[in-house]
DNA sequence: TACTATTTATAAGG
DNA sequence: ACCTTATAAATAGTA
């Protein structure tokens, strides 16, 4: 009784045959997947075209794992999971986002409407230390920038003197006297553009609510009449 | 010999079975696919993850057409493009959040070491004008607090007059006149629960920064002493 | 579908 | 991992 493993030609034996060892694999992959706790899919297509499978747990969960394992190649398989994580993910921002806008939009002192009394005196009380503590950090800056100014115009002083120095005792030089700078012409410039180094590493935080298109030169590229 | 369907416990032994079940069961997924001319397709996950598979042609090939004849729910094609839309969307919501709350922080005070003076000049005309705004809200917010507080105690009196006039026209009764609340005593009541209808939609906001812990019960719900 | 003769798979042990 | 062997299980052919 023994066959030879070759296409079986009568048609009634082979869908027999089909039907019986189908059932006979099947059987097989549950038996293989509880003695060994692993994971089994089995997909068979009859010679007619007809969708036969089994799974230990589901084959479209197998088949994932699979597109998993083999498929960084190229198809879609970080899977639904993957995907239901990252659109939380989007609900979760999405929300946040929205507070902090509505929050933002409360300490600019607009939609205020839905604000009872307390809340609002709370809000009142937050903008008021709000208010102090950047009249406070303004005023320190501009401290610390007039000393910054005072200090370079010293340097600049300085170094204009050592160059006018210099001059005089070069033959047909008499364009000295001209780029000496007194050190109240330097303080003159004052508080309309005073940024050194500080407007570097603000770009974080793209401010458009209150602009930073300050872009002013170095105040240090003095034209000294040199060549 | 005769061996029962359940996990085996002996590792070595569990190890053992696996491997020779599945040589088993790909010998016969192939004879059959060779048999009756089916397309077969097996798929097998160890318990360490590792993957075994034996396909009659190609395992994605059977996939692909297990996918086509099962697939008519969406489920599985859309990912790729669908997750990178939404990795693309959480990154930009993610900007957008960190945005905001520097925004925030720097309405708040907080923060401004970036800023330059002329940031900081802004950003005190901008704080400035919310405190005037937050202030003329609550002063607004107070005034029609007030006035709906004296409506709604005028009513009071009203009723609650009304309630005595039958109060003494029924035989028995005296516990009419210490129902009645003059209109001073409302009023006096003030500043601390007046919120009445204005704190059901802040809900979109959850203010934690100005907290709205304020749940007073209504106002109106007086001790008439009546049954 | 059911039976049975036979082959095949495999559990246990070396 | 590979053999052996006893036994269980699968199955080809038949009714």
């Amino acid at each position: 009784m023994k066959i030879k493993i070759r296409k079986i030609d009568y048609l009634p034996a082979r869908q027999v045959t089909f039907s019986k060892r189908r059932r006979g694999i099947f059987k097989k992959a549950g038996e293989l997947s509880i003695l060994c706790e692993s994971e089994v899919a089995v997909i068979i297509f009859s010679q007619t075209g007809k969708l036969f499978d089994f799974s230990s747990s589901s084959t479209k969960d197998v088949i994932a794992r699979y597109n998993s394992h083999v498929g960084g190649e190229k198809s879609d398989q970080p899977t639904l999971h993957q995907l239901q994580l990252e659109k939380e993910n989007n609900i979760r921002l999405s929300k946040e986002l929205e507070d902090k806008s509505c929050k933002l939009r409360q300490m600019k002192g607009v939609d205020l409407e839905d604000l009872d009394l307390d809340e609002l005196q709370k809000l009142e009380k937050l903008v008021e230390a709000s208010l102090g503590r950047v009249i406070q950090t303004k005023e320190e800056k501009i401290t610390s920038d007039v000393m910054a100014l005072e200090k370079k115009g010293a340097e600049l002083i300085e170094a204009n003197n050592q160059l006018s120095q210099k001059m005089v005792m070069l033959p047909g030089g008499d364009s000295g006297p001209e780029a000496i700078l007194e050190l109240e012409n330097l303080n003159n410039i004052g508080e309309e553009s005073v940024t050194s180094e500080s407007a570097t590493n603000v770009t974080t935080c793209s401010s458009s609510a209150f602009s930073l298109e300050d872009d002013c030169s170095d105040i240090l590229s003095l034209k000294l009449g040199l060549p």
